[in-house]
DNA sequence: CTTATATTTCGCCATATGGCGAATCGTAAG
DNA sequence: CTTACGATTCGCCATATGGCGAAATATAAG
């Protein structure tokens, strides 16, 4: 990210700058989800998570896949420049010690241990 | 900044997330400066400089000296965590080698080179 | 004490942001 | 081709944010 537009360093502040989207980013650093699975650990409607992904892959935090008809976010990783890894390690290190990033893990164990098809039909075909 | 609860977290990075505030903390980072001098680099009204500087103190990144009528305010530097200096040199490395930053610089120079005094008077009496 | 002045606070406005539900899109399955 | 469904886009609302000028604060100077 080195002497890029400060515009282009506020895309990223600014994704880093809602606590959800920080919520998000520390689940993707652990494993890739698709979208049901986030909608599910924010417990957010899935057009807001969307709309959050879509902010932190803009900047270049995240990736995406599509398989069928589920979307798979994940931490960017794959030929992403040196500082995006950088900026990732911050976020880590300084909130996957907290209270709510903890009890997000925990959560995320149980999201992680049914399939996402089961998982989206007990969001009420919400998504 | 390690462990934070993630709100914490988000008051630093949204307090990057605005260009003027980091084309100031850019300055800061040269140079302590007083708000009249940031009004001048920035171009903003002295309330909204001031804001700014309230946000990037309320976030940890710069400290602030009362002298006279004057507050100067600068980076933090002083017994400040170890993960504020790793903030601040990531803004550093990420934004000062950009066009506006050393466009900045050069007009920091300016600014320095008159003192405070004549400076606000200038500035019509704006401050 | 009064005046001048650098900064901050306050009140206001315009725009941006985060949230939701409804509608749309794209793809798998009947 | 039609249906089902996960994800996204759209339209809307409430709140947050960044901007300014005017008023208030605090301190130096007369």
């Amino acid at each position: 990210m080195a002497n890029r537009k400060i515009d282009e360093f506020t895309a990223v502040t600014k994704a880093l700058g809602d606590p959800n989207r920080v919520r998000a980013l520390l689940a993707l650093l652990q494993k890739e989800l698709c979208v049901c699975q986030v909608v599910e650990l924010l417990g957010l409607a899935p057009s807001t998570v969307s709309k959050h992904m879509a902010v932190l892959k803009q900047a270049g935090l995240v990736e995406s896949r599509k398989e069928g008809r589920w979307v798979y976010y994940r931490a960017a990783a794959d030929e992403v420049p040196e500082e995006v890894k950088e900026v990732l390690e911050w976020v880590s290190n300084c909130c996957s010690g907290s209270r709510e990033a903890q009890e997000d893990s925990r959560n995320l164990e149980g999201i992680l241990s049914m399939d996402p098809e089961q998982l989206c039909q007990l969001q009420g075909n919400r998504c």
